[in-house]
DNA sequence: TCATTAATCGAAG
DNA sequence: CTTCGATTAATGA
């Protein structure tokens, strides 16, 4: 159903290496920014989101991760503090691997270390795209090169059957725009049939 | 059904 | 575009 090229390690093998399972309920820290990156996370279940407060408090997420995909990792590989915060959405099962037996892992089986280099390209690559689009100040062009980075990343079937399950709210966290200004760009982007909005689900 | 949360709208800056 | 105020719809206990 989709084909998020993000990798997931097998849980048995990450078990084999120690790793744990965790627990969070809606709304807890995971990490927080500025904390050392410790762990390798693997989402069994549930939503989390990565981001950041700037100095007025407005919250800006950087990214909406769900399914099985991993987070907290690309740090690992250097000695360095994570630059934003993960927080659970909902409540969510995670699997929890310390960094340097993730590393260890990444040693032993070669081809999981290359799908990890798949991975990281994978998400560099929609980086710069969300990069550019979120620069443009037409909010509708933020919005659309959102739900193309959500469309891309997160799904592939058919042309207009893309549904964005994200509230208002977060779509504005996370192009940076105000709740309402994204509901009436919403609408305009309708009128213009680039979206359809079936009760109040967003369409693309 | 009541209460909380999300989605909308209109008007003003 | 954003902020404010107010209303309405949706969701869950």
């Amino acid at each position: 159903m989709k084909t998020i090229s993000c990798m997931n390690i097998a849980p048995e093998l990450l078990y084999s290496y120690g790793a744990e399972d965790k627990h969070y309920r809606k709304g807890e820290f995971i990490y927080r920014e500025g904390d050392q990156a410790l762990y390798y996370y693997q989402i069994i279940k549930g939503k989390i989101k990565q981001n950041n407060y700037n100095e007025e408090g407005k919250e800006f997420i950087q990214n909406i991760l769900g399914g099985e995909q991993s987070f907290g990792d690309p740090m690992l590989f250097l000695d360095k503090f994570y630059v934003m915060n993960a927080v659970s959405l909902t409540d969510v099962d995670l699997i929890r691997l310390s960094g340097k037996k993730f590393l260890e892992l990444l040693r032993k089986n070669p081809k999981i270390s290359l799908e990890m280099n798949a991975c990281l390209s994978q998400r560099l690559y929609f980086n710069a795209i969300m990069l550019q689009a979120m620069s443009s100040p037409n909010p509708l062009l933020r919005l659309k090169g959102l739900l193309d980075y959500l469309k891309s990343y997160h799904d592939d079937n058919c042309d207009h059957s893309f549904h964005v399950e994200l509230t208002r709210q977060q779509i504005a966290n996370l192009t940076g725009l105000r709740v309402e200004t994204v509901i009436r760009t919403l609408k305009k982007m309708e009128e213009q049939g680039i979206v359809r909005i079936e009760n109040r689900k967003i369409l693309y």
